[in-house]
DNA sequence: ATTATTTGCACAAACGTTTGTGCAAATAAT
DNA sequence: ATTATTTGCACAAACGTTTGTGCAAATAAT
């Protein structure tokens, strides 16, 4: 697969690679090459199928012009969209996006970037999964701009974009109390994790203030299975719970798998509440209350704040980004 | 950012970037550098926190261990699923996956494999979204590996492996023929996709060899909104099919929300089989029958494929593949 | 003590770009 | 007709690797 490079353009035109090379990026103006030239370059370089080596090029100038995208699960219809709509977005932009799943795992996460870095990413967009921030703010104090999206390190000063956890789930903690539930349980995911510590804290709070000072928070990750075990166990005890609030999608689709195996229906035995929305939401059997999160905000944001960086544009204030959530109202959640 | 380079570590340990280069690629063997020297690099690798430049090894060496997958929607959870599978799989050879959404756009699709080219990937799986094979078969016979998923050309012998479609839709087809029904509309998803073409067919045929010769096949689009469309137009007819055959789950979809809309109910109304299986399916209010395609053996060969080729390993004979999909007993097809 | 072999490494070129600089030739200004 | 300016391009070095080759120094064989 014998590529042409700007040389064989070069031999063709009988002009040198830096004429070449010039107009083919588009520099002719600047270095005032003659127009016939450039005629002749590009008439050469279509001929012979010229693709620029992106790597040699990368190589001189220091920009490869690839940002990296990390997350701990593209199983999770959450992180899925996030790096659906980032792919999208950053291609727009001329750059190419490299996702790599840590699948919650600290290590795989570690050596992630290692190959990343060999890769000259300009820019890292992670949701890390551990809680050692180390060799993250290493990469940040190094000067390549990182932000953390959903997860993130309350103690550092590296940039995040996420949402408003404790609010999101204080509103719907509040928002089944407010239906006349009181004996509520939470079924939380990855419990070092950033958004989970905040939802648990919404959900408690807002218990505590309508004094239903006994709750129950179960579970330890954001998955289908985590969801499902532990609505299991829930549904084994005495005085079941009226209402289940699923800090994930994953979590909740596992509660439902649960709920029907045990042949009640949802709400009209048992309220569910969720984080997340997903189209897939409103074609279940019973549409699901949500916690929305603004994942195309998150992500438009967590992008402009790399490429502003990259652009070395000026300087950006604030960030460090809490977005609001939305609940999104539908039939999982009854009047009791 | 400066970056360490092998040249500070040979100049740190006074000893040649060439010994540098051969001990931390791990030939130090092969050149037999001593102990002491290899000890020495590797430790002042570790100290100086040296990360290769996989860029200057690629323009070095050719290889660029990346391989570019292409499909035409992210969004459909089919293509979702095998991006993301395919891009753990190859992670775990020690190769990276570039992913490109094409938005079923062949412009779109073009330009980005201009992009990849530039990368130097090493070989491309795609799902190709335009009838014009020309340069994929170019990428081809230039001698890069390209092998087409789910979607590929007839006349080509570029590699392929994809579901049996045809088979999957006669027999989809005959599951609600056998249970009675007659009037049957299947809603179609792009007309000159290969998948598409096969699936039609097996319908067609199927309704012929039970005699039933009068049946309409609709739409155009693997979208939640053409299924809910065309269903909204079925559904205005007045003779209603008793079933409806979605050719993917996204329409299928779409046809619920227009079902549910209508307020009839599944499957005592109307009875709804779908191609692809999707983990959400179950917790739909009526699962859903299903032909499942193998997702995961569908990329399991891609990338088999692909690193054979790479690797130069003995010609592969059999490159287009046909594998048998599964159906999916549920609730949603009434025998009446 | 000489010759043959092995060990341990360095030289230097190359991959395909980009870019600062410099210099003829062409044109404009006097 | 001379000088000043502009136009149009090429030279050569550099980015960070890898690798064929060659050559001393150390060791082994005679």
């Amino acid at each position: 697969m014998q590529k042409t490079s700007i040389t064989d353009i070069a031999e063709m035109t009988g002009l040198s690679t830096t004429t070449v090379s010039r107009v083919l990026s588009g520099k002719a103006e600047q270095y005032r090459i003659g127009k016939k030239s450039q005629q002749k370059i590009k008439a050469a370089a279509e001929k012979l199928n010229y693709v620029p080596n992106h790597f040699a090029a990368n190589l001189r100038t220091g920009k490869s012009e690839t940002i990296a995208l990390i997350v701990p699960s593209l199983n999770n219809p959450f992180f899925a969209g996030i790096a659906s709509y980032i792919n999208a977005e950053v291609r727009k932009l001329g750059y190419i996006t490299i996702i790599a799943d840590s699948a919650e795992d600290p290590e795989i996460e570690r050596i992630a970037i290692q190959q990343l870095q060999a890769r000259n990413i300009e820019g890292l967009i992670i949701a890390p999964c551990g809680i050692d921030s180390n060799y993250i703010k290493q990469l940040h104090d190094k000067g390549l701009p990182v932000i953390c999206i959903d997860r993130y390190f309350e103690d550092l000063d590296i940039p995040y974009v996420s949402t408003d956890n404790y609010h999101g789930a204080f509103s719907a903690t509040s928002h089944l109390i407010g239906n006349g539930h009181k004996n509520i349980v939470c079924i939380q995911g990855v419990k070092t994790s950033t958004p989970n510590k905040f939802r648990v804290k919404g959900f408690k709070e807002a218990m505590e203030k309508a004094n239903l000072n006994t709750y129950d928070v179960v579970g330890d990750d954001f998955t289908v299975q985590n969801g499902y075990l532990e609505t299991k166990l829930i549904l084994q005890k005495k005085t079941q719970p009226t209402a289940i609030f699923a800090l994930s999608n994953t979590i909740a689709m596992g509660a439902i798998k649960a709920i029907k195996e045990e042949g009640l229906r949802i709400p009209e035995d048992i309220s569910i509440i969720t984080f997340d929305d997903h189209p897939y939401l409103d074609f279940l059997s019973t549409p699901l209350t949500c916690v929305a999160q603004p994942v195309d905000d998150i992500s438009k944001i967590a992008i402009k704040f790399l490429l502003t960086k990259l652009k070395n544009e000026d300087e950006i204030k604030t960030n460090q980004v809490l977005l609001k959530p939305t609940i999104k109202f539908k039939d999982s959640v009854q009047r009791i």
